[in-house]
DNA sequence: ACGCTTATTGATAATGGTTGTCAAAATCAC
DNA sequence: GTGATTTTGACAACCATTATCAATAAGCGT
């Protein structure tokens, strides 16, 4: 049986209120911070339930870190991901589902999963970066 | 100055002798199972350079773990990957890049950059599998 | 409200991939 | 060949994540 505590609706509402996708340690300093005397471990098991519960989303970073966010959206779902600050646009792309599902039939691959993430800089971004100059850290394009 | 290493050449033909996606601790395992007295952590050096030239592509298992290819293709292009057998098709996808970059333009965003991988079960492990009776979490040695 | 059963928590250890360290070895320009 | 300098590799350090397990607490039936 399934039990609520506190501490599982604490991590679902820290991850409610953050704008953006938040790895499992940053989002424990959070409630740390705010007074959650919260373990660690648990915040991982609580991100993990969320996720394969549907009600967030999880992607590795090029990090390679476990990064969970909040979706509003039930059905599957993209991301347009801000590298520079983390905003997050959910997308519905119906056109890659089939172009996904055509290729992997195409191939004779079956039970075919896609991952599809697409990074940039927001309009907001995009100006402090051109009034900054030249930060070009751009890493990417891998696929 | 960049100087040429034996192990560096050991470690990019193992690479291309290599079909699919390999680990960097499954290559120096496979680079000593064939006698080469090659350092892991220049394994790992190896294969990021490689990596970063553009001579290999690199992606992140849904593990974390870092896999590495060398690639064919010269440009850009996405893969459809076995996650049984690891058997890797590399796929272009004009349709796809110009609908990530509509849907970053479309939401102001710039330097649009994507990860746009497809996993599924190639025809030969969708046979097997389907033998075995077995449809989920079928995690085989990739090494 | 009270136990009782049992899921959950959390401090800590363990795991496992990856990177840093640094002396020794190898490479290349001359 | 000589020497400056890069590269190597054994091993330690790192860091995110998971397992451990005694202590705690949720929620059932009463």
């Amino acid at each position: 049986m399934k039990r609520n505590t506190w501490q599982r609706e604490a991590v679902r509402e820290a991850l409610d209120d953050t704008e953006g996708f938040i790895s499992a340690q940053a989002l424990h300093s959070t409630l740390h911070a705010s007074g959650s005397p919260i373990g660690l471990a648990t915040v991982y098991r609580a991100l993990g339930d969320l996720a394969s519960s549907g009600e967030a989303d999880s992607l590795q970073s090029p990090e390679g870190e476990a990064l969970y966010r909040a979706c509003s959206t039930t059905g599957h779902h993209h991301h347009l991901i801000c590298r520079n600050c983390g905003l997050t646009v959910e997308i519905a792309a119906d056109e890659v589902e089939a172009w996904a599902k055509g290729v992997a039939a195409e191939h004779g691959f079956t039970q075919a999963a896609h991952v599809v993430d697409v990074f940039g800089l927001c309009a907001n971004c995009t100006k402090l970066v051109v009034a900054d100059g030249a930060d070009s850290k751009v890493e990417a394009d891998r696929g």
